[in-house]
DNA sequence: TTATTAAGTAACTAACTAGTGCGTTACTTG
DNA sequence: CAAGTAACGCACTAGTTAGTTACTTAATAA
């Protein structure tokens, strides 16, 4: 939570509160369920304040998003997966992305929000596609490395891989409340999400091994 | 669509039409972007049929999940897969799970919205339950009789699986709209979408071969 | 000190939204 | 065929909601 003084002008401050407390209603309800007057108050600024500094709802949630997406891009990108093993970079890729998405659990939700908008938000962002771009040839390294190593077969498709990663670990999180009930199993408990870790490191390992 | 002509007082066919409305509405947009008049609109009913069958509006969205949910469940089984060997069991599993959500968009986008909910709606539902837990128990079979025929290695945990399984295909089709921006690539093409099957198989039989 | 600009506030509005009151119309059963 | 019951529809309400208008207050530069 950002915290500012509240009486002392401070234009940065108050954006930085709106858009705080807007990942945090944008998360927890989505963009149609979050509400505008509710984000004011979470951010102890006035509504209009919103609209002065952000012109509307959805491109709140534009901003929002982005804001997101470049943190775990960047967040990614400071891993030095290079200077890793292939076998040791995968793994931590994998280990990184699980752990991403457990402790920012607003990432998976406002993404889940933005596909159910098919995606129209992020639709025009250049920084987006570059960063993702990044992410993509850094992942196709590893592989190339791992190949030329003799560790990885040849010839798989990092984007595939990618989103294989991904969806692992972002599927069992997003859709373990409904999980829990339908599996009987509790699926929180420190157990529970060190299990899923390991089988999911074993899949991926498993996925690209010579 | 359920079509049935109208002037005619039939209460099945009423509650049907709102049932086939409201999962469209509430796949669309979610239980909180669904509009109870643009579902009895669509329905082809009068609001107060809506209140008059279903109680409410949320009340109303449980029976939509619930039948989406007893609609797989249902469909898995009459697979009969208890009678295929077990790699191609497994292999019919997922192509299967693929195409089903395929085929039933709505299915996903459903889950999605129960999720963003908690799952607090299909909390109490012993039917669904039960199917999952039959689900569940063919899944173990499958991978019992494998352990056994010396194809599949043990101690495969089968929930482990079956969320793996789900997960390859759900996470691929959920995203589809940030993934295409994203990535760059064209998700929904014939052959992207073949690309994808063969990769999740491919992820499958390595994750489970002996 | 004063004029200017930017930050901030409160009260409002027009459109919407879930839910309802109350009446009408068709089908069914004794 | 009469009377009861269930299906159906109109028009309303009470409460929300995104966005706005018109204003006050603080910081800043001349």
């Amino acid at each position: 939570m950002v915290e500012t003084k509240k009486g002392v002008r401070d234009a940065n401050a108050t954006k930085a509160r709106i858009l705080d407390a807007a990942k945090g209603e944008f998360a927890r309800l989505g963009l149609g369920g979050a509400r505008v007057d509710e984000i004011a108050e979470k951010a102890k600024a006035n509504k209009r304040m919103i609209y002065h500094y952000f012109g509307n709802k959805e491109e709140l949630f534009k901003v929002v998003l982005e804001e997101a997406y470049l943190d775990i891009r960047g967040a990614e990108l400071s891993l030095e997966l290079e200077h890793l093993a292939p076998d040791e970079a995968l793994k931590t890729l994998v280990r990184f992305t699980w752990n991403y998405y457990l402790e920012n659990p607003a990432f998976i939700r406002l993404v889940n929000s933005e596909n159910l908008h098919q995606a129209r938000h992020i639709a025009e962002s250049d920084r987006l596609v570059d960063a993702s771009r990044k992410f993509t040839d850094l992942v196709g390294g590893i592989l190339k490395r791992g190949e030329k190593d003799g560790v990885f077969r040849k010839g798989i498709d990092p984007v595939q891989l990618n989103i294989t990663i991904a969806a692992i670990g972002y599927y069992y999180l997003t859709n373990r409340f409904t999980g829990a009930i339908l599996f009987e199993r509790e699926f929180m408990s420190k157990e529970a999400l060190q299990e899923r870790l390991e089988f999911n490191l074993d899949t991926v390992m498993r996925l690209v091994v010579a």
